[in-house]
DNA sequence: TATTTTTGCTAAATCGATTTAGTAAAAAAT
DNA sequence: ATTTTTTACTAAATCGATTTAGCAAAAATA
């Protein structure tokens, strides 16, 4: 059972391939093909069971309908959603995409750009790994649109989505002071990336604006690649001495963290918020059935999803026109919950 | 900048694309193209950073190496773990894989596997909504091969890899009358996908070994779009009326309906497992935070991806073979924790 | 020396669709 | 009656790569 093509319908008709294109993409009137003509490709059209070979459009047409989402991870519930509602927005415009998880490995997201350009992609949407300046440097010196989402490169001028992560973590942290913390912790990820600086910054000037003196030890960088065990010892560095806990609340910069942590504190026999209290940023389902729901910095995904693809098709819809870049900060949402002590 | 083709490292050696085509895919030796040429092409092409345009060799060759990839929902963290394994033993062999979310709608399906053709793909992994035995029966009528996984269709013969359900809903429900539970409840959904059954006949059984009367009062099925108010409705027959618990245990079929039921039970202020024991399929982050860590019934997701990947990279490597279908049953891992009362 | 085989390439066709360039015939204008 | 414009299509080129079909010249064999 070959499948038909284009041609089918022609010869069937005995009419051109030129007109068969026509009609299909709506072009007869302008081509003036007459209306029995047209009514003729249709059903013949129909008849064959006939669609089109995308990959044969994307070729002579040099668009794919296809783009390439570089993330951490899929199988992070905080990715995993974000992912969804980018794909959900991209099936309303008819585009494809290609997920790849880069597991915040610059050489490993640098073979995905390869790849992906390779398979002819009309964009990229990417939540660049840390030490990625380079090759995201050489996307923006090409052709191909793309947008940065979750976190951004200050040094280089190019679309991107963020949210506003030192007045979340502003807020995060004002909200446990308001709610007699004192001593109040931070764990983060490697400050390299401008979100993770821009959250710690904001949980120090909270911190600073309530005459309260920052402790390095209580902000505990995590490298990216972290792993239960490197959460664990910051806990245990913490809250390691149940007769001398070094905090009273702790703000975990990601859920990733916050899961882990949570999953430590609870092995130490600490109970939250009574003996710690905690807030993440990212609200994720686990933190809502946790032994205490988690009060979180929710991001608007599906704001991001909706504009990191508007920004795309934007710019995909005129080549070679120069755009202005987007650079686009969104606002958290904060949510509280019962592990905060509220 | 424009990006060089094949053509160019020919023009510039004053040799035929034919020539530059041999050397570039490793046939100089069966065409024995001299060690000279073959040095100078890969020379120019280093030179002039040529990378092959995957849309034109899918379109002579005939592959794409994408595989069309359809779940429920890539933001539940089930399909998306599954969704990395299968990603990274896809990425292994040089295969990109596109993501659709078919929300368990057959219509919404079968317009994807509809796009996924004209995509060219070599092939297909699904999991099949309820409902879409049709569309299923016409792709095993065609040329592209497919295979279906965490569920799949008795009255059709074609790939399919899944975990023994009645086993594993066995095990777990004798676990729980081992630890003295005997009104043991199971919310599941439709019954009418195999999988979910088998889920509901192991638990069944396994009661009926211990002479105990299966009570239909004790099953409640959810429909397959279930949400948060089908899931509260459900607990509150079973849960609200906290002097008259009508189950002191229950095994959930999946664990969506899991994380919205314990969130369900936490809010009527029932503790697990001292008043209601759970278990529940599927292993997730947000069981081990939970108010009591879940004891889960957990899937070789891993094993999955991979075989997934094998059956097709299988049949895509000899088109037009008629292969013996594949029917794969894995097994799954018992992992207790605190919610059963162990 | 004549014939056959091997060597080391080449041009053209092919994939399926879209775009570009064109034109015979009919209709309208002069 | 002659010239110009419009109509309703067409053939061919194009996209970038791979495959198919072929062949002149050199080397080997008879």
């Amino acid at each position: 059972m070959k499948k038909a093509s284009l041609s089918d319908i022609a010869l069937r008709l005995g009419v051109s391939k030129t007109l068969v294109s026509f009609v299909l993409n709506g072009k007869a009137k302008e081509y003036r093909i007459s209306e029995d003509i047209c009514q003729r490709v249709m059903d013949v059209a129909k008849e064959l069971n006939y669609s089109p070979n995308r990959i044969a459009q994307g070729l002579r047409t040099g668009n794919t309908k296809t783009i390439g989402l570089i993330i951490a991870d899929i199988a992070n519930p905080f990715f995993g959603k974000l992912g969804r509602e980018i794909e959900q927005e991209a099936a309303r415009h008819g585009y494809n995409i290609i997920f790849c998880s880069s597991d915040e490995n610059p050489e490993k997201s640098a073979q995905q750009i390869a790849m992906l350009q390779q398979s002819q992609v009309d964009g990229f949407i990417i939540s660049p790994p840390i030490n990625s300046e380079e090759q995201i440097r050489t996307l923006a010196k090409g052709p191909i649109p793309f947008v940065l989402i979750d976190r951004f490169i200050p040094e280089i001028d190019c679309n991107h989505i963020v949210v506003d992560n030192f007045d979340a973590a502003y807020t995060a942290t004002k909200h446990l002071l308001s709610l007699g913390r004192r001593q109040i912790a931070n764990i983060t990820l490697n400050l390299d990336l401008a979100n993770m600086k821009d959250r710690t910054d904001g949980y120090k000037q909270a911190l600073r604006d309530a005459s309260i003196e920052v402790d390095e030890n209580l902000v505990k960088v995590l490298p990216f690649s972290h792993e239960n065990k490197d959460v664990a010892l910051a806990i245990n560095e913490l809250l390691g001495n149940r007769d001398d806990l070094k905090a009273d609340a702790i703000l975990f910069s990601t859920s990733k963290i916050g899961i882990m942590a949570i999953e430590c504190i609870s092995s130490l026999g600490l109970k939250i918020p009574d003996d710690i209290a905690v807030v993440s940023f990212d609200n994720t389902d686990a933190y809502k059935i946790c032994v205490s729901p988690v009060t979180v910095i929710g991001q608007p995904l599906k704001e991001i999803g909706k504009t990191a693809m508007d920004i795309l098709l934007n710019e995909i819809k005129q080549p070679g026109v120069k755009v202005k870049t987007q650079k686009v900060t969104l606002k958290t949402e904060f949510i509280v919950r019962k592990s905060c002590g509220a």
